[in-house]
DNA sequence: TATTGTTATACTCTATAACTATA
DNA sequence: TATAGTTATAGAGTATAACAATA
């Protein structure tokens, strides 16, 4: 007889479908991120330039995209204002970009409507406690891809 | 002077930009399917038919799309043989959709490829406990969202 | 020559509006 | 008339291939 118990079967079985799981999630960010008109993909971009500004080349490394893939991003924020693109004295081929104080401003109504959104799903669980674990897994998460970017910084 | 220790600061500034951490396993979610040719759209819709076969009607407000882009979607499923559009007879307005035995294998192969790009980045975690509760917070996220469907079904 | 970024082009996902078939 | 789904069309994000500017 098996001695695993049926919580540790359930563990099992959300291990193998976790995709599933994180595309949900993916999908409610998507309804969040629609009431300031800003896509996933935009959303990266300005998160990443609050972080500090970066070249074309470094935003397609960090965004997992290719290099025209890059620019039609950044263009939609161009036009909005959010992102300002910036030539680069000392390598003329290269450009940066760098959040606009407008930018800034969208990007917390950003955060504040995504969080709002998966604070409402989050509480719709009956304990609190399981509240605070959804919260602390994504933390989790983010400490897992700075652990993962090292990673493979230092091997390459 | 602030009782808040660094902990629970770092706690506030997730809570806050939590989206941002669900923006970026999104896009390890498409890095993983990359593998099996799916894109995000499909393994939802793929994981949706695996729990029963929808209307296309039922199929969009589980989505959270409009009808047209489930046509769009199903229709690159269907051109690879992973998902059949049914008629129905008691109503020849609808149109059921069911999948595949090769689509169920696509399915499990994309649940694997995802789990183990998220396992490779969850490992990254130097210590073995936080990478269970990165998994584990996926897990009550996965019973937030069944909380929250029930919750809005009970509204309407 | 090699590198950086953009342009050209095509495919998917998304939407709205218009249409067809059915109820 | 109303409803279910598709078609028509357009815009954004993705890719590859080709190009321009710079190193």
């Amino acid at each position: 007889m098996s001695s695993r118990t049926a919580g540790e079967r359930a563990r099992d079985r959300e291990r193998k479908t976790v995709g599933r799981t994180a595309a949900w999630l993916a999908k409610q960010v998507e309804i969040g991120l629609g009431s300031v008109d800003l896509s996933l993909p935009q959303y990266r971009v300005l998160g990443l330039l609050d972080e500090s500004s970066a070249f074309s080349s470094a935003l397609a490394e960090r965004l997992a995209v290719r290099p025209p893939s890059v620019t039609a991003i950044v263009d939609g924020l161009v036009a909005r204002g959010l992102v300002e693109r910036r030539p680069v004295e000392s390598d003329r081929r290269r450009v940066d970009h760098a959040l606009t104080e407008n930018g800034l401003s969208v990007l917390k109504s950003a955060d504040a409507a995504v969080g709002a959104r998966l604070g409402d799903i989050a509480g719709c669980l009956d304990d609190p406690a399981a509240t605070e674990r959804a919260f602390d897994g994504l933390f989790v998460w983010r400490q897992a891809f700075r652990a993962h970017r090292t990673a493979r910084r230092t091997v390459q």
